[in-house]
DNA sequence: TTTT
DNA sequence: TTTT
């Protein structure tokens, strides 16, 4: 079909440390848990509430999927964009489960990482990543294929 | 907790006619299916094909929630934004289970309407609504709160 | 700077015919002007008034500058996500000037028809196109790079 | 029109303090200048490079403006969604210029600081805030008027 | 200059 | 299971 678009832009919070699994082909597909929450003032009671929500997220883009592996810790916050899929799949007693993931595809979907990188917290998140400051910790679906100036056409 | 985004935005079709259910207020709450799709030639085969997700809409938005009502039947295209939101039940077997749903709550979230008015389809799709060139068809969360000059500030 | 984020989605009709240019490289690069609009009931008057929106777009992504030439003519309905950049240049006076445009650079961006292909507006604005039914007339950013099974990973 | 989206989504830093203007009724309206940045590896000499785009905020939103006179600062780093708006002015030599702006009109956009409270940094920003630990630090374009619990229908 |  |  054409004309349809289906994107979730989530800010959030990673509840545990990526979990990596390897396709055949040696490439990594990383997991993530992300909480985003809300806060309001109960009308009733006039006491502050909040509610998180606990987001599932798949990472099949290897530039990214690196990325998350190299970099993510528990705790860290990320803006990332990709894409609803709903799976079904069986359970022990036979039956049929759906599982709604935010999936970020080859080539598509996007992950920032929103720690400043002399916070304290994440200095921690990242001791045992030496090099980190010749990384640019910023990275698009296809940073890796579009190592050109991106702002600066011939012809202008 | 500050910081925090949870939006999913989406461009599809309604699989079928919204389901409309009342709150103890009288309010209506709708449920909408709608899907979204993409389409790629396959590498093996160089045939082209196509795989469709489905998604659930709860629209609490009372404004929202009307337009939902009137306007869109089986096969409308809608823009829609709105959070995602797990929430858990139990099946008849006494499983746990969670269904994954996209929440247009009270003043949040978005839906326009994507066809055209005079589209034969649309026409059809309508034909219970007498009025309607007297209706906008755009409808963002606040709209029946906003009705002044958005554009046009004071002091400029 | 790591952690950046800038883009522009916009639902819209295309004010006229696309603008199209050649790269040095023999690429197309095409400029729409989009049209969106807000409408409202006027608080003083209780009149509906309505205010559009004009929007630049220049697309430097080779597929999707392709998918601009060949199907979209003025009128058109169009779903686009790019990015803001505002570039300088000098007037005849010799007054520097800024202009903000939405970019679709490479690789990135996304564009699709939301036009339906046998609405008979849409019909006379493919009527150059014979062979549309074998398209998809819906393209993301890097469609043609991606030719092959976007959602059956081999470890599932 | 129907069916029109404009929508902005950044994720960046602020160049400077808020500007704080007040319309007529005493409202504040405050401008904020956003940095964001992409960097890349240049294809021909190997070097890392960055390029910085600035962006012009309004907010009128009367909740989102409070807000950020309060609480941003410069260098801050906020998620920030509203709308692209073209207005038409004129120099002093009497030419006609335009300016694009992003605003956040009254009951729309959003608005999220993403610096963690205790960040050295942060704290730093917010010296003169004693009472911040009260505050959430996260606002919707509605959450002053949303004061219930967003997450719990009646009939569920 | 679009669309409804 | 996160964050504030």
């Amino acid at each position: 079909m054409a004309g349809s678009v289906n994107k979730v832009i989530l800010v959030g919070n990673l509840g545990a440390d990526p979990e990596v699994r390897r396709m055949q082909s040696g490439d990594p597909v990383v997991n993530l848990r992300i909480a985003t929450s809300e806060s309001w003032r109960d009308r009733q009671s006039g006491e502050r509430r909040e509610k998180s929500e606990w987001h599932s997220i798949v990472i099949f883009n290897e530039g990214l999927a690196k990325v998350a592996e190299q970099y993510l810790k528990k705790g860290a916050k990320v803006y990332l964009e990709g894409a609803l899929q709903t799976r079904k799949w069986t359970d022990q007693n036979g039956n049929e489960r759906y599982t709604t993931e935010i999936v970020l595809q080859k080539f598509r979907g996007e992950l920032q990482m929103l720690d400043s990188r002399d916070d304290g917290n994440q200095q921690s998140q990242r001791s045992t990543q030496s090099s980190y400051t010749d990384q640019s910790g910023s990275y698009g679906a296809s940073r890796d294929l579009d190592d050109e100036i991106p702002f600066a056409p011939e012809w202008r």
